[in-house]
DNA sequence: TTTTGCTTTAAGATTATTTTAAGAGAATTT
DNA sequence: AAATTCTCTTAAAATAATCTTAAAGCAAAA
């Protein structure tokens, strides 16, 4: 069942977001404040989508954001009472997937989660190819021209984390908290050797695990080839 | 004679629906909740479909065919009172196997009922082979190079429920709560222990089921022979 | 040239899976 | 109803795979 991570610090608003998303049959949890809402979303690796509240207590809904997008494959949908064009936009180019403003329609806002879980779940399930690399999701594995290669868990995380936001950089410790989790603290440099390794099994196609000196890794299928 | 399970907290509704398929020639069952119907499915393994509101004390319909999906070999035709196309992608995504809105026409429905029981006895006859290797469901046994051999029951859910989803990695959780029910709360290794059965059981087909470290088990025909 | 950061290597540590075995429980036979 | 057989579950030991660390070698930037 999907569950839904409904943030928003007016005690009102919260509950009938609750009792509207649990009519409709999903799995809701509640939060009063962003800090709540991290801490929950790291123990709870269940969520699939979260509706947030902008203005907050302690951390406001733009912070929450982007900690939220860059450390969890989760969906944002901020529900917010500014009514301007400006934090719509704000919004979206910082990561949320949808905006809508308050007051809501119950409708409107249970079409647009509806839209989003969906769309997660088909990215889920989708495969990732560039050129001749392919790397199945739902079968766990990766193929050059076709042919499967070995390639271990981690390996297969940081392909899929890298190949999924082509071709943004990724710092280390994004990496980090993305694959091994917040409250790892082992050796920054366990990606690098995970990164050798990866390009090693990626045979021809390593070359597109791009290094950024000083900042972190990338897929970056426009290899420069000088 | 094929059995039908009719779910609908409206008496009136209910009836009709009996009377309308008693005289079709179906079996006929109704309960006027879902945690009735829930128990019924337990307790009646005769059922091949089930006939669901959406609108319902106690659980809900979206409550009740999350479960029966995840636990039953059940077709599952929502009839629901909301009219919005929502709720109708909702169902079909979720696991219903068909939408018809009320009031419904009495030839629409047996025409849709019609079709999922056809449906349901083409899939659980059909076999499921790869190379010599034969599971079938109508005869509840596994052949190689048609030789019968000998496997227990949850070794043949197992292969089954692989085989079916082939070739998509399971988690241990999935099949736990697929094949063991939800509210097991037994071992996860269990399923390793069965897996090492299966595999002694299939002999040299043993190595289609493949493991995939830290994450679950697939049939996977395309065996890695290096 | 010096510094900083990345790559490479290899060995040790860790973790997950497989295997084994034994006891509990269910089903079947006597 | 008792005995027997079969299957499932658990636990623990053995094995295998993978991860992590540390140190040395390189390459890029300052």
């Amino acid at each position: 069942m999907n569950t839904i991570l409904v943030v928003d610090d007016d005690k009102r608003i919260n509950e009938l977001l609750c009792e509207i998303f649990t009519m409709e049959g999903y799995n809701v949890v509640s939060c009063l404040d962003g800090e709540q809402a991290i801490k929950e979303i790291s123990e709870n690796p269940g969520i699939d989508l979260m509706i947030l509240d902008i203005m907050m207590p302690i951390f406001d809904g733009w912070e929450v954001l982007d900690y939220v997008k860059a450390h969890f494959d989760i969906k944002v949908l901020i529900l917010s009472a500014l009514v301007d064009e400006q934090s719509e936009v704000r919004g979206i180019r910082d990561g949320a997937d949808d905006y809508v403003f308050k007051p809501f329609k119950r409708a409107v806002l249970l079409e647009r989660v509806r839209r989003l879980i969906t769309e997660k779940h088909n990215e889920n399930s989708c495969d990732l190819i560039c050129d001749g690399l392919v790397l199945s999701q739902s079968k766990c594995k990766v193929f050059i021209d076709s042919e499967e290669i070995k390639i271990t868990i981690k390996e297969y995380q940081l392909l899929l984390l890298l190949m999924k936001n082509a071709p943004t950089v990724l710092s280390r410790d994004n990496i980090l908290s993305r694959i091994w989790g917040l409250e790892y603290d082992g050796n920054d440099r366990t990606i690098d050797t995970h990164i050798k390794m990866l390009r090693h099994s990626l045979g021809g196609y390593g070359v597109y695990i791009r290094t950024v000196r000083g900042t972190g890794y990338s897929f970056d299928s426009e290899v420069d080839k000088r």
